[in-house]
DNA sequence: TGTCAGTATCCGCATAGACAGATATGATAA
DNA sequence: TTATCATATCTGTCTATGCGGATACTGACA
């Protein structure tokens, strides 16, 4: 269990970005794959799976493949060590002006989402 | 009160690099001026200043002007619109590898600064 | 006014990172 | 095996940022 500077720098990082505080400011329940992202934060597909992997990299989500789609979901309870940061900052982020926009366009996006396809790719 | 995602990106990436952590993890009881940084973090003078600029720039630190120094407090109770999160930050830094060492070196060096002079200075 | 001390900023260099379209890769169905 | 779907990665472009030495700026004092 590594608690450097280094690494926390690392993780930290991740978040000086406003499209990754968005992805992490979506409801944390479930998972989200790329075409989700696409259509939430109308998003390239390229720039979606690039944050996803930044994310995924700096240990804020993990990534699980099912069939052609590969779904992500947060693991900030682990994120810092499991000192309960990543959680808190998450709170933090929910309170903010965009969050509750981006929430409610998930969750649209969600109702109308073909279960056999990504309706949103590309 | 701004609490866009936008303005809390600008805020969280000053955190993104592991000398400003470090500073940030020094006591935040009284200020820091260019010298204490030089010496406590064996900075070049540059370094040191360009970072508390970019603290400053960020809401993280407030500076003040004494005579011919330029004192540097931490402002982390109002960082990210007084929610509390840029202390928490804060504490969780402390409890990292190279924090202890850092503060001890701090100590060690206010013990023997000259008063009337920085010591470190260039 | 010139000098010194402390500090901010510039400069050149190198690297990282944001972006989106193009392309490669992985999974699945026919 | 080929075609389709979903996604990762590459590519080129541009911007940001880290670094430290050089230089400019600020304040104090003789």
């Amino acid at each position: 269990m590594i608690n450097s500077m280094e690494a926390t720098a690392r993780i930290l990082k991740a978040l000086g970005d406003e499209t990754r505080l968005r992805i992490l400011a979506l409801p944390k329940d479930g998972e989200l794959c790329v075409c989700d992202l696409m259509a939430t934060l109308s998003l390239p597909q390229s720039t979606a799976s690039r944050h996803l992997a930044y994310l995924r990299n700096s240990g804020w989500v993990s990534g699980t493949r099912k069939g052609k789609w590969m779904y992500y979901r947060f693991i900030t309870d682990t994120t810092f060590t499991g000192s309960g940061l990543g959680e808190e900052i998450l709170c933090y982020l929910s309170t903010l002006e965009q969050a509750p926009k981006d929430q409610e366009s998930l969750r649209d996006y969600l109702l109308t989402k073909d279960k056999e396809t990504c309706a949103a790719t590309k």
